[in-house]
RNA sequence: GCGGACGUGGCGGAAUCGGUAGACGCUGGAGACUUAAAAUCUUCUGCCAUUGGCGUGCGGGUUCGAGUCCCGCCGUCCGCACCA
């Protein structure tokens, strides 16, 4: 071979050519070899991809490619979770139509992706906005329906008014909207709902169990859903509320029962307010309570206010204690039932309450130092403890404590042992156009019907006017207006769809399986799911995954598939990060914009700022294609997988993208450099073998960043080493262990040292366990635990001789200056101590 | 406030079981090659210093031995948030 440099431009192109024409990447369902289905999360086709993609998708490669050579048949698809509301942004802005620009964009993005080699297999991409994919959603929510799992309510939903939409509980972050960041309002509406709380105790055993998954995520989803063991209890009230003789309240803590100072209920409780349709100075309350901010900081300071209905509750263990019912601002309506009883002594919010309304603070449970019933402390005690000053209760540790109430409570019929979550039932309902219909018709005559079966897919029209705010469906023509399927009378279709995180429930199943006729095929689905590896972004953690994990178990529950868990192995990477530069008048700055310090339009000195994710905003952001273009897809990708451990942030650099293309270029001497050398080299082979072991073990475990190092230290060990025939296995050993990594320049490498086939179809190289063992070892030589020196002896002496050998070590001998020690320790193949 | 993660050279980081801290890369220095530059190659690069000493956020502890284990702080980041 000649000296050559590798042209990455022409090797990228020739080799993606190759893998399109041989369908190399395209999985088989009917493989007789073991299935692995490693998936990254979907791209919302924005317009293009940005560098957060390419390392996302850059690892799932190198798995994905890695686990074909380990002889796997491996599904690996791509495809673009193509609805949502910046298509319609974009249609209200410029004047282009949701569709049009979507396709355009995915266009764009999937010649990006395939300019970086990624080994997917296109045959089976899908986009949601797609009457093929969606039609087969419409058909699972109607089965949804039939089995019970959907409902329509009547409720107050959060509306942002700036989307003009519906949001979810979980989009709502600090009061708003999690796009628009608009303060979320409180509108009725008749809405579609998602009985996600049917599965809540199944989806919270069920994370429990991902032993793949990050600490962090599981622990994410527990809190999310929240659960809450307690009782539920009903107090007698003084006078008649609106009907009611009896208010319910929700504890955790029945054990503190004797502790009760008050009751207090949600501003929107229906106690409150039919008291407020009666009482100005009520209703002037309540209002005054939803006029409080909600922001974390506001939520902090803001003082515990009740109002005093006038009304008492009697004490369910003693008929003459009457307890003050309030109205408080800090009692939530949508969790538990909206009421609780206040126990000053061992509730904080409860122990403020009481100090500003001078309501009896009693102490129920003792922390083993006081156990009198004043209370003096200056802030509640909620932790364990022994019951006092409680009757019955008296002497009880709380938990014998709260099974004692609500034993009690059960068998006198007034309360019962409840179980609360914090999770709510998903509202699916968004007045939106470029969304999946909701395929139900509304009639006159016959209520809700579901849209049959043989009129799927409920097809968006495409003749739409984004000129008024609001949901261009509702305002279409004639597309609303549909004969009943049951009775034939004029009805009206519901116009509204489904929010976008319905799409990403189930793509993965569609992924491994897409028949024309149904959403998927039952035993197909099963042969590739779960996903064994799902890699995508931390933002995700908590409502893209739990909608998947509770939509795979509702499709379950129904009986349509034999899986509950839809991804065992889950990976959260992290960010591409960037320098932030600022000028000297306060313009951020973009990085081409700056040359060694200084604005190159101004020659001004620039500031340079934090390493923050690259964002828009701060102008810190690289375009992948650029860099592609100038150094090749390998050069990229061996970036993205080096140094930075991959659930960190990744700081790109110009000098770290030089860096790796110099690699690049560096392995391609390195596959020129093979002869026909001669002879044995044990020394390398025995790093070769341990580098194959290494390198295959970091890639399993996600580690890239430790199988790059190990690459390094192998190459710099053959460029080192003198001619030989290990040296040339090596060599041709390193293009198969680089493969998953930087396939192009591998393809290239292989196919000029005439290897068979394409390298992306070779077998990952088998290992010589013999050869894993070093033959000899250094060991440490510490003189009271300091080290001294290092010996070279041959692996496993015996204690004795080792410490014989650190004995007779010159520098040992001057630091002892001819005392014995008084101990020694030798841990075989490691280390000697020796303790003067 | 509650919960969690993290803290190692100028920088990204490695050290898998408590056993040689700083692998590997980046940056930087010196040299070779070149008319010159780039590329490449060689070599040095934790800190202080003269033998030697000090070093994994800080203070203690356990141990022959601690980046790693325990206790107490400090800092940074993330999630949740009046959840009864």
């Amino acid at each position: 071979m000649s000296n050559t440099r590798f042209n990455a431009l022409k090797a990228d192109a020739h080799w993606q050519q190759v893998w399109d024409d041989a369908k190399t990447f395209a999985a088989r369902d009917d493989s007789p070899k073991p299935k692995s289905y490693v998936l990254e999360m979907f791209p919302y086709p924005s317009g293009r991809i940005h560098m957060g993609h390419v390392r996302n998708y850059t690892m799932g490669d190198v798995l994905a490619r890695y686990r074909r050579m380990k002889g796997m048949e491996v599904l690996h698809p791509m495809g673009w979770d193509a609805f949502g509301m910046p298509a319609e942004n974009a249609a209200m802005e410029k004047g282009v139509h949701p569709g049009g620009w979507t396709r355009d964009n995915i266009a764009t993005m999937k010649a990006q992706l395939k300019r970086l080699g990624f080994a997917l297999d296109w045959t089976r991409e899908l986009a949601t906005c797609e009457p093929d994919y969606y039609g087969h959603e419409q058909a699972l929510f109607l089965k949804f329906y039939e089995h019970g799992l959907v409902y329509r309510k009547e409720s107050a939903v959060n509306w942002d008014p700036v989307d003009m939409t519906v949001l979810a509980n979980e989009q709502v972050i600090d009061g708003r909207g999690w796009r628009s960041g608009a303060l979320v309002e409180k509108r009725k509406l008749s809405q579609w709902f998602l009985k996600i709380t049917a599965f809540a105790d199944d989806l919270l055993s069920g994370v429990k169990a991902l032993e793949h998954w990050p600490d962090k995520v599981r622990l994410m989803q527990e809190n999310w859903i929240g659960k809450s063991q307690g009782l539920t209890f009903r107090f007698a009230l003084s006078a008649s509320v609106g009907g009611a003789d009896t208010v319910e309240v929700f504890t955790t803590r029945p054990d503190t029962i004797f502790g009760a100072s008050f009751v207090a209920v949600a501003a929107d409780h229906p106690i409150a307010q039919a008291i407020a349709a009666n009482s100005p100075e009520a209703a002037a309350f309540i209002e005054r309570c939803k006029q409080g901010g909600t922001t974390a900081a506001e939520l902090e300071t803001q003082e515990k206010l009740g109002f005093d209905t006038g009304i008492t509750a009697n004490h369910p263990f003693d008929p003459a204690w009457q307890l003050p019912v309030y109205i408080a601002n800090f009692v939530l309506m949508d969790y538990g039932v909206g009421a609780v009883y206040g126990v000053p002594a061992h509730d904080q919010r409860d122990f403020e309450f009481a100090r500003k309304y001078g309501l009896p603070i009693r102490r129920v449970v003792s922390d083993g130092a006081k156990d009198a019933p004043e209370f003096h402390e200056d802030e509640a005690y909620s932790g364990p403890g022994t019951v006092v000053n409680s009757h019955f209760l008296d002497g009880m540790d709380i938990e014998d404590a709260k099974r004692e109430v609500i034993r009690r409570a059960e068998d006198g019929g007034w309360g019962e042992g409840a179980t609360v979550y914090r999770l709510r039932d998903w509202g699916v309902s968004r007045q939106r156009y470029w969304g999946t219909p909701i395929p139900i018709i509304h009639c006159a005559a016959c209520g809700v019907v579901p849209v049959p079966a043989d009129q799927l897919p409920v097809v968006l029209p495409e003749d739409v006017s984004f000129a008024t705010p609001g949901n261009p469906l509702d305002k279409h023509p004639t597309w609303k207006h549909v004969a009943c399927p049951t009775c034939g009378g004029e009805a009206l279709r519901e116009t509204d769809t489904l929010d976008t995180f319905a799409d990403s429930s189930w793509y993965f199943i569609r992924f491994a399986s897409q028949p024309k006729d149904k959403p998927f095929d039952k035993a197909v689905a099963e042969s590739w799911l779960p996903v064994g590896q799902y890699i995508g972004g931390v933002e995700h953690a908590i409502l893209h995954l739990l909608y998947a994990r509770f939509w795979t178990r509702a499709l379950n529950h129904i009986g349509m598939i034999d899986v509950s868990e839809p991804f065992t192995g889950l990976f959260t990477q992290g960010m591409v990060t960037h320098e932030t530069y600022k000028s000297a008048d306060g313009r951020w700055l973009a990085p081409d914009d700056v040359r060694d310090g200084i604005e190159i339009a101004t020659g001004a000195a620039v500031t340079l700022g934090r390493v923050e994710k690259m964002s828009k905003s701060k102008k810190n952001t690289v375009d992948p294609t650029g860099i592609v273009d100038q150094y090749g897809a390998d050069a990229v990708r061996w970036f993205m997988l080096s140094d930075s451990p991959p659930e960190r942030d990744l700081p790109w650099s110009e000098a770290g993208i030089e860096g790796a293309w110099r690699f690049v270029q560096r392995l391609w001497r390195l596959f020129e450099g093979a002869g026909a050398g001669e002879g044995a080299d044990t020394a390398l082979d025995r790093k070769l073998h341990q580098t194959i072991a290494g390198v295959a073990a970091d890639i399993e475990a996600l580690s890239f960043n430790k199988a790059v190092a190990k690459i390094y230290e192998l190459a710099n060990a053959i460029e080192k080493a003198a001619p030989s025939a290990s040296r040339d296995n090596a060599i041709r050993n390193v293009m198969l262990l680089v493969a998953p990594m930087v396939p192009h320049l591998a393809e290239e490498a292989w196919a000029a040292a005439g290897g068979t086939g394409l390298i992306a179809d070779a077998a990952w190289p088998a290992v010589d366990a013999a050869l894993l063992v070093e033959d000899e070892v250094t060991i440490a030589i510490q003189v009271n635990g300091k080290l001294r020196d290092t010996l070279v002896l041959p692996k496993g002496q015996s204690k004795e001789a080792i410490e014989a050998a650190a004995l007779a070590s010159d520098k040992v001998i001057r630091i002892l200056e001819g005392k014995t020690p008084k101990k020694v320790i030798v841990v075989p193949d490691r280390l000697v101590n020796l303790v003067a």
